[in-house]
RNA sequence: CGGGCUGUGGCGCAGUUGGUAGCGUGCCGCGUUUGGGACGCGGAGGCCGUGAGUUCGAGUCUCACCAGCCCGACCA
């Protein structure tokens, strides 16, 4: 990609801010706010989205998950059916069209489960493992955080089915485990922490969280077993096991519920078991935030330049300045290009001090500046966005040692 | 939903006791520059958040509303 033909723009003044992923996405170019918890998502921030989809996806599909695009514009009698509607907390941060009797879409249990009527008749049609990535709606009373809590979010959001508690609980354990590792391939550190299941379930659900300064919640974790409790169920903990836990503040990243059969009861989901009896069907739902990670990684990954997203959600993997009038920058380019390296060339008639100044802001995780200086030798200089690594290599080298970098 | 602060060219801001709006940056043109947002000259760009009032006259004063940010309550 050249970037005179790439859509976006840094700014060089932004309003102070509080948040800090807000003020980097923003001033970086990544996204732009319309209002209050509600942000357009820029062409850098769509690259990150999609690779970070990418990685949950590739892990969906191994938990053995089928992907859905469910409607985001739900009837409102479907809250209705379900009893969710009567709950005040519910209610209250649900879109609703009022003239159509149409919401929009918070979350998926109830339509997920009218589907399943349709396609789930026997046990021979268990489990059923659905996920989607969906913009989701949100009535925040009080948005913040930038992309940490918004009114309008991207999520990837997963049911599962199952014949009884048994292999719920199997499957769940599984989805925990899986969850974990799509927070490691994202280069987070995450927590599985007991909390309470909020408006979705009576009982403990767990949550992902990832220990940061600005996160809005509190948890008690355990450094070793990477597990802990939220704030909100500490007065259910002994005073015995308090004593071994850390207080922090964190990111929930994801949050799994056992569902038990409060829906599938609601909506009659039924099937015939091995001996002709009418059985009720176990489920779970998985979500995780997946614009709230953009937000998480830039608020864990930057300094006083800008951002410095780890390579695999980054948007692009280098950039290429030539400060020099030859077409060594295009050849590098082009070379990188075709072996597969996401590279950005910033062909724009500026400054060098403003493409330098950008690729820190925007962080390219690799930078590849080729000047007067660097060209004396037949050499290029390799720039490192996550340690500051400076390294000349040459010029047939370049390739070989970008490709090294990113493995 | 309570409390505080703020709404003025694309963006960031200033605007005195009321007299019809300015700076920085960005943008366009020309020239000089070229390893950390460089400089000179010349330009374009504003219903001063919205609506009522007070006044000869409102960016400025009054009231209401709307929006944004922050704190709190709330929250997968």
């Amino acid at each position: 990609m050249r970037l005179s033909n790439f859509y976006t723009k840094t700014r060089r003044s932004m309003a102070a801010q509080d948040s800090k992923n807000a003020y980097l996405l923003e001033k970086a170019g990544y996204i732009s706010q319309v209002a209050a918890g509600v942000y357009a998502f820029l062409p850098l921030a769509v690259r990150s989205l999609q690779k970070i989809e990418t990685i949950v996806r590739e892990e969906m599909n191994a938990l053995g998950g089928s992907e859905v695009i469910f409607s985001a514009l739900q009837p409102k009698s479907t809250w209705e059916k379900s009893g969710r509607w009567e709950d005040k907390n519910f209610r209250q941060i649900v879109y609703l069209d009022p003239e159509a009797d149409m919401t929009f879409g918070a979350t998926h249990e109830e339509p997920m489960t009218i589907a399943l009527k349709q396609s789930v008749q026997s046990y021979r049609d268990l489990p059923v493992i659905l996920f989607q990535f969906q913009t989701k709606f949100r009535k925040e009373l009080r948005a913040k955080s930038g992309l940490l809590r918004g009114r309008e979010f991207r999520m990837k959001d997963l049911y599962s089915f199952h014949p009884d508690e048994e292999s719920h609980h199997k499957f769940y354990e599984d989805a925990a485990k899986t969850y974990l590792k799509v927070f490691e391939r994202l280069g987070l550190d995450a927590y599985r922490v007991k909390a309470s299941g909020g408006v979705f379930t009576d009982e403990f659900s767990d949550e992902f969280q990832v220990i940061c300064e600005t996160g809005e919640d509190e948890i008690l974790v355990n450094h070793k077993t990477k597990t802990g409790f939220n704030k909100e169920v500490e007065d259910k903990l002994k005073e015995t096991d308090k004593k071994k836990l850390e207080r922090v503040k964190a990111i929930e990243v994801g949050n799994i519920f056992p569902l038990g059969t409060k829906y599938s009861d609601a909506f009659d989901l039924k099937y015939l078991d091995a001996s002709g009896d009418r059985q009720s069907v176990w489920m779970g739902s998985y979500g995780i935030g997946i614009s709230r990670l953009l937000g998480t990684l830039a608020e864990l990954f930057n300094d006083e330049h800008g951002l410095k997203l780890p390579s695999q959600v980054a948007p692009f993997e280098a950039v290429v300045i030539n400060l020099t009038s030859s077409k060594t920058g295009e050849k590098i380019y082009s070379d990188l290009t075709e072996q597969g390296v996401e590279v950005l060339l910033d062909d724009r008639d500026e400054m060098a001090g403003t493409k330098l100044v950008d690729a820190d802001l925007i962080g390219y995780p690799i930078r590849l500046v080729y000047s007067a200086k660097t060209a004396q030798d037949g050499k290029i200089e390799i720039k490192e966005r996550g340690s500051g690594k400076v390294t000349l290599v040459n010029l047939e080298d370049v390739v070989g040692r970008v490709q090294k970098l990113l493995s």
